[in-house]
RNA sequence: GGAGAGGUGGCAGAGUGGUCGAAUGCAACGGCUUGCUAAGCCGUCAUAUGGGGUAACCUGUAUCGAGGGUUCGAAUCCCUCCCUCUCCGCCA
């Protein structure tokens, strides 16, 4: 969310923020809003200011024994106006929320404007493979090393859920075990392990609703809870209504969970497989900062999920996302993508965003500065990484003419010592 | 799921209709003093938002789990919801 006087203030750059980012807004509507609320709040405040000090006049008239019956229905004359103006500016206030709540974050200065096709590639590591054969997409690989089993997932839950299978399962498990090491261990963040499912709060605190709603399966009996798409959600959402100290900054969470998406509408194209699935393992970076370190924040956020796919031999290029191609509440944001030569394509298999003070102000996560002065903290995330499409290029990128696989070094140890996936004799 | 108890400031804990934004204690911070295993004394010490002032600060309003109601006036009374604890039931 903006902050209503900077919206004031700045309109003519929140209407070209927003259109940078292909966002229809209704900026003029918020500012009159805003207004008339506030001439209500003025309205209302003195009336109650003139309640108090009369119902205090009251009191000691009463002590002295003296008749109040004529005041006393002045003042409640005064209590109905101040009874009415406050369902006006409940209901302006309600509007007004829906609207800022539906004004997307601005894009840094340095985010290329336009659509995904002006996306900037800002680096390439690695040295993509090559074969003396045709490489095989992961789905023929994967069905015969008996790592998944496609059409059961499919009889158990429907497309896009994932049965794994033996090594298959173990390769997950083996993955988001080395992630979180690695985080935890190399780049010193704190380990958590949220619930899967959030409650509604939450999802605004952190942008999904309104803006994302339809493509968040929830869970409607009665409780409104959210099955989370990513564990960016709780853990954002862990100061959530806090202050925190300096001292305790910057917080540097990360976290393993489930990430469960609906994907409404996007059936059909790069689904196969493991690329676009339901349900998926993700470890994700989270920090919170004080505002004037949000973007050296940023470059360091990226530094650590790029050690991680250097890790693990991947190929990849790195993505300065355009204002469209980034979400509603980042300010600036990367994608990562893996080579993978058995699709041949690159895969997006982490984004890497500032949220700068817009997820905080939702949340409303802040801090005291050395003035003690409360200031809006800034929120960051990163895939630390998704786990499908990184399982598609180590299956594609490492496959041997023979149908085995070869383990990334790093992973042995996550696999018993396993230096290779092959058919069992 | 059933029965009961309860939700007050960073924590503990008073307060049951009127100078209560809230006693007191602890913790924290600032200062003073001091000599004996660290203590004593003084002061400061919630959040949001509006107004005034360069500023320290002054000031209006709201907030005692949340929302509604009664009343001139609500932490205190009534209603709804949420949460925590204890006991019982169920259960991986």
């Amino acid at each position: 969310m903006l902050d209503m006087r900077f919206l004031k203030d700045n309109p003519e750059f929140v209407r070209e923020a927003a259109r940078l980012k292909a966002v229809k807004v209704d900026v003029d509507r918020a500012i009159k809003l805003d207004a008339r609320r506030r001439e209500i709040l003025l309205e209302k405040e003195n009336l109650q200011n003139e309640r108090n000090r009369v119902s205090k006049d009251i009191a000691s008239a009463k002590k002295n024994g003296q008749d109040t019956t004529s005041i006393q229905d002045e003042m409640k004359k005064v209590g109905e106006r101040v009874s009415t103006l406050e369902g006006e500016e409940r209901d302006l206030q309600q509007e007004l929320q829906t609207l800022m709540l539906a004004i997307p974050n601005h894009p840094s200065p340095d985010s290329p404007v336009g659509d995904e096709s002006v996306n900037q590639v800002v680096a390439e590591w690695g040295k993509k493979p090559e074969f003396s054969f045709k490489p095989r997409p992961h789905w023929d690989i994967c069905e015969e090393l008996g790592m998944i089993d496609l059409k059961r997932g499919v009889k158990i839950s429907g497309p896009g859920f994932i049965l794994y299978r033996g090594l298959g399962a173990k390769l997950e498990r083996a993955l988001y075990n080395f992630f979180l090491d690695f985080h935890t261990g190399r780049h010193s963040y704190t380990e958590w392990f949220p619930p899967f499912l959030v409650n509604r709060e939450s999802m605004i605190g952190t942008g999904q609703i309104p803006k994302m709603e339809e493509d968040m399966y929830h869970c409607d009996k009665e409780d409104d809870l959210f099955l989370i798409p990513t564990a960016e959600v709780p853990i954002t959402n862990i100061h959530r209504d806090e202050i925190l100290t300096l001292a305790e900054l910057p917080l540097k969470y990360c976290a393993y969970s489930a990430c469960f998406r609906r994907e409404a509408g996007a059936a059909g194209k790069d689904t196969r497989g493991l690329l676009r699935v339901h349900q998926f393992n993700k470890v994700e970076l989270v920090k919170v900062c004080r505002a004037e370190e949000s973007y050296r924040e940023l470059e360091k956020l990226r530094q650590d999920v790029e050690d991680i796919l250097q890790a693990l031999e991947l190929p990849y290029r790195v993505l300065n996302l355009s204002t469209q191609d980034m979400s509603f509440s980042a300010a600036k944001c990367y994608d990562f993508e893996v080579w993978s030569a058995g699709v041949g394509k690159y895969l997006e298999a982490s984004s890497c965003s500032n949220f700068t003070d817009y997820q905080a102000r939702r949340a409303n996560i802040r801090y005291k500065d050395e003035n003690k002065k409360t200031q809006i903290a800034h929120t960051l995330n990163a895939s630390g990484v998704a786990l499908p499409r990184t399982v598609v290029a180590i299956i594609e990128n490492n496959q041997r003419e023979d149908g085995s696989v070869a383990i990334p070094e790093v992973l042995r140890p996550y696999m018993g010592g396993l230096a290779e996936l092959r058919v069992a004799k």
